[in-house]
DNA sequence: GTGAAAGCGCTAACAG
DNA sequence: CTGTTAGCGCTTTCAC
């Protein structure tokens, strides 16, 4: 217990140099006598040896395995996946992931992902709608870390993972149509970043495509990005008149529900709710959401195995960037408009 | 863009030592004249340079500021809420906390261990109800890194913050005692841990005192410790004509009330259900559910804190350990006894 | 005011 | 088969 065993007392104690040691305890000892390897073997077990990290990776720079996952808050369910997506291709290739969770604030994820440059990681995955391409390379040093960018502004340059947010705002429009809405609200963020753009924008088009008007300023509502903004705006989605509305997430779509239903006001019968993203929750709320459906846990591994192959092949094509599928998942919380 | 700018570029470019730029910029530098500082500060900025972590902290041991948190799972609520509370007071002391998910896997819970102790962290919180002192001690190689613990096994030493599991039990069974319940049920956990053990004795003995039978072979039923692993319970739930069932967390309520439902019966007209934890989606499900609160993010604030001073005064008092108080929180999923 | 030198713990040529 | 030497990037005496 107590002070650290450097290779060095090893090598004292087995009366040979310090080389050796680290020779046999990398596996390349193959040139040493069976008895000194044993020797050095037992010492290590017996005084639990264990090499120091950052002496290490002093040395050999770059190859220590670690990536860094900046996430804009674990607790969301959303990203919780997203991460396991992440440790699952991480494991198989002996990958540590370090977490971090910057709670949505820019300035919280600019002193971590600083941290991780003086870590010297490896590579890194930001899912982060808020930095720019810009603020990115600033808070890296203009080094050239490998980086994967996720759940993010479209129009910025690097290697990521993309799902098609607009065709889902198509999806879910073409739902709505379908059961015969005509009062549709988009139920978006206030600080709107690209995707959440993205899918208003195949949302009010493809309603506009059938002659009813969906503008910004009847249709549209802002709450804040979590459970509690969905919540908070039960009241003015009532007061809007919509028999239809369309969340910028789950979390708002479940917050919208509750606070709904606490207005004594039916879902779906009195107004439908369609989410995004298709969290695990979505099953476990009543009724059941129906949402579009985007493969987290896939996304967390391609984001991955997109970052690996840019790590070990970092003169490759210029920017890889691979598309996921959305889809409508049809529950119970859309139905035929009953307004008529 | 590229190549790693280090403290001897900026010295020789400053036509100083690196002695000299070490000590300015590491705010030592009253001594030298103000030419000189100014000069390496606007090299340091236009050069971007970030000091070598490694280099730094293999000097520099043990004040890197750097904490280790280990949990089953950040994507369930009650961690990822754990875990914030841990990053609030992380900010404010400018610690760096470096989470690990472990995914419930004792194997990678040591892995992940080790991989901390290599990187010499200067502290640990260990939320795992599985590990034993024995294998945290084995995979922290015996050495004395101040660590703490939480959610877990009550025999074990160590410092930790704690809540009362009996306590917990026993009020849960005087909620549903004087709801006039008489057949009651605890759902509890296949790898049962003390503080689910805890949960059901403090549940078990309030229930038997007044005379109303409740034993293990007719009163206990096991499930995965998740949503779906209460969902997957909701038949057998059924079948036992139980009135109010008690569950082992709030995750595994919310599945079982998912699978009520499906099933048709009633919550908390045909059975009434009360959780443990109160974790941030019992408002937001049908009916809203019932509880044992325990307060969570404070409990991520007082290990951290407890940490912290374990860190700053190795030498203090042996185990600290803070109690956390937990009570009763009356929603919409219990209700009066129906089957009279 | 400033710098030379030593060394943190480790690995990797290169000699023997 | 094994050891010597050099050095990763940095901080820290201590001498000039």
């Amino acid at each position: 217990m107590g002070k650290k065993v450097t290779i060095r007392d090893i090598a004292r104690m087995a009366g040979v140099s310090v080389t050796t040691v680290s020779q046999v305890l990398n596996g390349k000892g193959k040139r040493f006598s069976k008895t000194t390897r044993e020797k050095i073997m037992k010492l290590r077990d017996q005084y639990q040896y264990v090499p120091d990290f950052h002496a290490r990776s002093l040395i050999m720079k770059g190859s220590i395995n670690t990536i860094g996952v900046l996430v804009p808050n674990v607790s969301e369910s959303f990203f919780g996946t997203f991460v396991e997506g992440v440790q699952q291709v991480a494991r198989q290739e002996k990958l540590i992931p370090l977490i971090f969770s910057a709670n949505r604030e820019p300035k919280l994820e600019q002193e971590y992902l600083e941290q991780m440059v003086e870590r010297s990681i490896d590579g890194l995955i930001i899912a982060s709608a808020r930095m720019t391409t810009e603020m990115i390379n600033q808070a890296l040093s203009n080094r050239d870390i490998p980086y994967i960018l996720f759940d993010r502004n479209y129009d910025q340059q690097g290697a990521r993972v993309l799902t098609d947010d607009y065709h889902g705002g198509q999806l879910a429009a073409q739902h709505l149509l379908a059961l015969g809405h005509t009062k549709m609200l988009f139920l978006g963020v206030k600080n709107i970043t690209e995707n959440f753009k993205q899918r208003m924008a195949g949302f009010q088009e493809t309603i506009n495509a059938q002659e009813i008007n969906f503008d910004e300023d009847h249709n549209l509502l802002k709450a804040d990005l979590s459970k509690d903004g969905g919540y908070q705006m039960a009241r003015p989605v009532i007061e809007s008149g919509a028999t239809a509305v369309f969340t910028a997430n789950d979390e708002v779509a479940i917050g919208l529900m509750r606070g709904l239903r606490e207005q004594g006001v039916r879902v779906p019968e009195d107004i439908s709710v369609i989410g995004y993203d298709d969290i695990i929750l979505d099953e476990y709320v009543y009724p059941q959401l129906t949402t579009i459906h985007q493969p987290i846990f896939k996304l967390g591994v391609g984001a991955t195995e997109i970052l690996l192959n840019k790590i070990n092949h970092p003169d490759a094509e210029p920017e890889q960037v691979e598309h996921f599928p959305v889809k409508l998942i049809a529950r119970q919380s859309t139905g035929k408009c009953q307004q008529n």
